[in-house]
DNA sequence: CGTTATAGGGTACGGCTCGTACCCTAAGGA
DNA sequence: TCCTTAGGGTACGAGCCGTACCCTATAACG
């Protein structure tokens, strides 16, 4: 019927394209390796034939729709910053983008394999780099006491977002509930370090 | 074969000690419905009569396995209430008990109603409570600043163990990481809230 | 320009699981 | 004693994963 015929780059491209938009309308539960290949127009040979699982596509077609430029805010001051850093993390993860990739920890929970890779690509380092900057610049400006350039002090804010997330089912979070990280939390505790 | 044939409540027990099994044994995933009716000498009529679906057996086998009494130390000092109900914590995540419910929440994340009977179940408020408990016994001896007895402050050090978990995919987290988020996070925190 | 190794396409299948349907029989109350 | 109820046995449809097989288009190579 179709006079080409795909191969290589371009038939790989074609399956990771179908691959992402189940995951994002049907998530990685609804990702069945048929559909993906009928979506791509192919079979499920030529998945087989790049990816061992099903949750190694899953992976793969996460990397692929999602290339997360990590924020670096710099508003002059380490409330501004800290607040506009926890604004953009509330807006990715509600984020279709972001259901996709909760969706695919949950899904990678017993496969320890797929949860380091998926861990790896989700760049928390960088992301402590970003906040540990933001600390630095503060302190640089006598905004903050040296001791609170520390690791677990950069770290906090994300990980009481994160655990909000699983308390609620709801995966966005009211602004106040940001406002109240940065000032109840994260400000305290560098203030806390002098 | 048998004479006997169980019936209603000897019946009931009878499949939820053969899920809890399961479960413990195998995970969530390989909860095989055939699998827990042939472990419990019944058939799957008798469960589906119970419960709707696998995920709601694996709940009510979860529950039925795990009373979780909550800890409430009481050492004298802050810092030993803090370290040593981490340290209860810990164990309690690293535990069989803690695989399972990880285990649960993890596949729980696509269906929603799953996900909020097994916050409900997962006493979250309690935790709260006892945190505030400590927290106001500190400011009562004077150890704390009255401001530091604020929900923000109760949840912190829980939800960063449990960022923790997340980090590493290993569930069980060394003591000096717990000492770490009582020291480095936990006590400046209170004391930054003067 | 012809030949040949390679990779796609089509299709079918085994194995597993969920959830349902039937039919028969033990249990226990009326 | 009879009769409603609930268990037991079994089979089945449907969906999915991962594999196998066979045929053909494609591209590299002589």
């Amino acid at each position: 019927m179709s006079g080409r015929r795909r191969r290589g780059e371009e038939l790989e491209q074609a399956i990771l394209r179908a691959a992402a938009e189940e995951l994002r309308e049907s998530g990685y539960a609804g990702m069945t390796m048929d559909r993906v290949a009928a979506r791509a127009g192919t079979n499920k040979n030529a998945i087989y034939r790049r990816w061992p699982h099903r949750a190694a596509l899953g992976i793969a077609a996460y990397r692929h729709l999602s290339d997360a430029a990590l924020p670096n805010p710099d508003t002059g001051s380490l409330r501004g910053d800290a607040l506009e850093m926890l604004r953009q993390i509330n807006a990715t993860w509600s984020s279709p983008h972001g259901a996709v990739l909760r969706d695919l920890l949950a899904a990678a929970a017993d496969e320890p394999e797929l949860l380091t890779l998926m861990r790896e690509r989700s760049g928390a380092d960088s992301m402590d780099r970003v906040w540990l900057g933001m600390l630095e610049r503060a302190a640089a400006r006598g905004e903050a006491p040296a001791a609170a350039v520390h690791h677990r002090v950069a770290t906090t804010p994300v990980m009481v977002l994160r655990a909000e997330y699983a308390v609620r089912g709801n995966p966005s979070v009211p602004d106040q509930v940001l406002v109240e990280i940065v000032d109840e939390v994260f400000l305290p505790l560098v203030r806390g370090r002098g």
